[in-house]
DNA sequence: CTGTTAGCGCGTTCAG
DNA sequence: CTGAACGCGCTAACAG
């Protein structure tokens, strides 16, 4: 005869096996109020040897916390949050909490649903790297908080939101990062990846304003790039910017473009990885070497940089780090000892190799 | 004033603000049960006018039911089971099922403690890939099984359990890898990475026990690099076998010790991608060239792969399909209709680039 | 210090 | 076709 599957014990069961009353079973197991050492005893022994275990639905069920906090991001196949992820696991598994990890393919309608799931589910609490451009589109955000579920951002800042928020500072990075280039002897940088554009932009207002409606870690990198500019006297010029869609595909299309103005770059400023091999594909399919012929720096160091020929100038991010900060502000805010929401900005770290070098002679 | 947190609505005040009973109300909002038009309009109207959201939490209290799985892997960061996770997730979230991602840092120990966390939790179904060697040590496993939860495997087989696994073949995609190298001449092929061996084995039978005794895809990768060795009549040499923990610092160590040796080899075999990159630090320092100098071949293709020079032949895996295709056969057994469990064996791809050329003449 | 009692919010018989 | 009543397993007041 098939054994069934043994229907888990409860704990009226525990505390019949072991004499005692519901309560004073759950008082020991649950670890609070007064019990005295010798039923205590027992009710452990029963325990054990039912081999029971509380139902965590129950047990959430009446006191209103599930253990567990909802994780909001665009890709979890992305390295990136791969490791944002794992930071916030990592940081709440200390604590006993798990991790609903959602996955929103960068879909504000995706997200807004992913929201009211982890409401549903009750979870603890929310950190999310929201595609929301602005309050105006987080009301699913303010939704939350008004259900009392704390919210943390991460990665990205949602302008108008008074929140938590655990970012790097984008826009200092990417200023720096172009001020290399500059300092190196570069008056002429391609800005690979995003914002979108769907037309080249004639004038750099209009440049801006659309990366204001996009993205905003694409919109503070290109205001870094621009500030660079900015700072060493270098006229904006749209032919250097990336337009289009964000693939690996159209960044070697544009970088293929720019390599075929009359002035071409001389260096590049890859803002994400697939803007780093999607650059480097140009590169050789128009026979150019890297640093010899065009300087490049990426952001979002892995190891990979440092084995091309030449390794590669990185920029590089605090992905496990950001997890865990905004695990850690979210549980102070879970425990009510938030003080006023605050932004909280991590270190990127320029990794120095050797693909920049001076502009080629023409 | 400042607004309170609005205590979600229940059923029971959708309920009296439709002027209706509970389970009048219930039925509509569950959507079974027979309602006439008219309350139903009413409860709707009620529903909406409060903002009513059923509270999943309950709701899996009374019918068994969580639409959560449960994810066990070793690390959501590294890219390889981001994708495994971004398919499980993008699969379930079809059904209207959210997944609780756990990573384990390949720790037996922590598998065990997340699997009590998902039986705990109720999960409808578990999918790990496990670190657990044999049946042996896979107990948590069958508990999960036993408590009346399905289970799949993912990525790892567990000797001698049977149960539905969602694998790829490792060791004939190892075997037909090294076979390439063979086919283009090499009869000195380095094999770089796991299972770590702490000393060098002496045998081959020594080896292959080992292998026996750490983690399963290790030990089929290096399985099919004895068949192709086999097929080839060579004769195996410990010389040529990582030692040592799986870390890229120690594969650029392993491989720097195989190139100092009398007979040093002339193509290199990496079954991860920190193999590919630890041994590419070690041909740099040399002063070698892949392809001119040494082939090589890689698990784990990625974007980098295709632009460094040359252009890298790797093995590529299909994360997602692993992911999707796990979901499917968990979501299969959770109905009730799955036949014997199975093994599905995905297919991975061989991606020819040009980093395999016949051995330097010496 | 212990046992009794009352919910938590929802699904589901079962009379009416 | 509708509403009252009970149960899921656990926590938490509250008497005793």
């Amino acid at each position: 005869m098939a054994s069934e599957h043994s229907v888990p014990p409860t704990i009226s069961e525990v505390a019949a096996a072991a004499g005692v009353g519901r309560s004073t079973a759950a008082r020991t197991l649950g670890g609070y109020g007064y019990v005295s050492p010798e039923l205590r005893e027992r009710v452990l022994a029963a325990a054990e040897r039912l081999g029971y275990r509380a139902n965590a639905l129950a047990r959430s069920m009446s006191t209103g916390v599930t253990q567990t906090l909802g994780v909001i991001v665009a890709d979890i196949a992305n390295p990136f949050f791969g490791g944002v992820v794992r930071g916030i696991s990592d940081a709440s598994r200390a604590r006993g909490v798990e991790t609903l990890v959602l996955s929103t393919h960068e879909d504000l309608a995706e997200e807004i649903a992913a929201t009211d799931v982890l409401i549903d589910k009750r979870v603890d609490g929310i950190v999310v790297a929201s595609a929301a451009l602005d309050v105006g589109s987080a009301a699913h955000i303010q939704q939350a908080r008004d259900r009392g579920i704390p919210v943390v951002l991460v990665d990205r800042a949602v302008t108008g939101l008074l929140l938590d928020t655990v970012v790097i500072d984008n826009r200092a990075a990417a200023r720096d990062a172009v001020a290399k280039l500059v300092a190196a002897g570069h008056r002429r940088i391609g800005f690979v990846w995003g914002p979108p554009l769907e037309d080249r932009p004639q004038r750099r207002r209009e440049l801006t304003d659309v990366a204001a409606r996009n993205l905003w870690t694409d919109a503070q990198r290109l205001q870094g790039y621009l500030d660079a500019l900015d700072d060493a006297g270098i006229l904006f010029d749209a032919d250097l910017v990336m337009v289009g869609r964000k693939t690996e595909e159209n960044a070697e299309v544009e970088v293929t473009r720019m390599l075929g103005l009359e002035h071409p770059p001389t260096a590049l400023f890859c803002t994400e990885n697939d803007a780093v091999t999607g650059s480097l594909r140009a590169l050789r399919a128009a026979g150019l070497r890297v640093a010899d012929d065009i300087s490049l720096i990426g952001f979002d160091d892995s190891s990979w940089a440092a084995v091309m020929e030449p390794p590669l100038t990185m920029i590089e991010q605090p992905t496990l780090a950001l997890g865990t900060r905004a695990a850690e502000v979210l549980f102070a805010a879970i425990d009510g000892e938030s003080p006023a929401p605050q932004v909280h900005t991590l270190r990127t770290r320029f990794v120095e190799r050797a693909s920049v070098a001076a502009p080629r002679e023409r």
